[in-house]
DNA sequence: ATGGTAGTGTTACTA
């Protein structure tokens, strides 16, 4: 089985993109991010016509998280228990969707960007990202051998090689050391980065501006932990930078995981 | 030349 998580910056912008490398990746389960779309008006049929079902979490055009699997997808579950609330109201975001496709736990995850260091959406990034560690490892409590996958977009380079020059994140976010320290926890809480050791170097989005990717001035911010029974079974995982070509890319690329059949 | 792209209840905000 394979699974993969990709922040596609707009379904409906994507959807060609987006349903052509399926067809063409046979990839079994998909986690996207940034639908910016609300429920109503995302495109379930086209997804529907290639073999997966789909289930869809948007409330604006604004986030919206998404699961296309053609295993099965039952247990959808909006947002998770704990997760911060945001806005005026206060609003739990559509920023995770999870659901149980061939037997894994799949969450597809957007945590919020931050935008700058002393701005409110970064301790609500912070805030999230706790909120999303403690639940997690409840999950953990209840049944050590849960086959969890949290997959997405996690808006944090952990380590300075994934970002190409540190100089240019002085004072900014996705590298400081307390949103490095919530990826960490998440890691100490059970679930191993599974991605990094199968595609050593390789980033995940450049930015549109700048001629980020001609110049591959890319981040790795889009990640798959993974509970140990499910690490266990990770045989290989790839980061499809040919999507980042092209006309109308998303400034993100897919992040694969070949995972072998369970034990 | 002090910006630079791309997406979205359009046009101000988000990344």
């Amino acid at each position: 089985m394979r699974i993969a998580t990709w922040n596609v910056n707009s379904i409906r912008a994507r959807l060609d993109r987006v349903t052509d490398w399926l067809q063409r990746t046979d990839v079994d389960v998909l986690a996207i991010q940034e639908t910016k779309v609300s429920d109503e008006k995302f495109p379930v049929l086209p997804f529907e016509a290639i073999g997966y079902e789909v289930a869809h979490h948007g409330l604006s055009q604004w986030n919206g998280v998404a699961i296309a699997s053609k295993v099965g997808l039952t247990e959808v579950q909006t947002a998770f228990a704990g997760q911060p609330k945001w806005g005026d109201p206060p609003v739990a975001e559509a920023r995770a969707i999870g659901a149980t496709c061939g037997g894994v736990r799949v969450w597809s995850l957007y945590v919020p960007n931050g935008r700058t260091l002393v701005d409110p959406h970064y301790l609500y990034k912070l805030e999230w990202l706790k909120a999303l560690r403690d639940q997690a490892e409840s999950w953990l409590t209840e049944d050590p051998a849960a086959q969890v996958a949290l997959m997405g977009d996690f808006n944090i380079a952990p380590l300075d090689e994934d970002v190409w020059d540190m100089s240019v994140f002085e004072q900014a976010t996705h590298v400081s050391e307390p949103e490095r320290g919530a990826f960490a926890a998440l890691e100490e809480a059970g679930f191993a980065e599974v991605t990094r050791a199968h595609t050593p170097g390789a980033y995940t989005y450049w930015d549109y501006k700048q001629l980020r990717f001609p110049r591959n001035e890319g981040m790795r911010i889009d990640f798959v932990l993974a509970s140990p029974a499910l690490a266990a079974r990770v045989a290989g995982a790839a980061i499809d930078r040919n999507e980042r070509k092209g006309k109308g890319p998303s400034d993100h690329v897919p992040v694969v995981v070949e995972l072998a059949d369970p034990a």
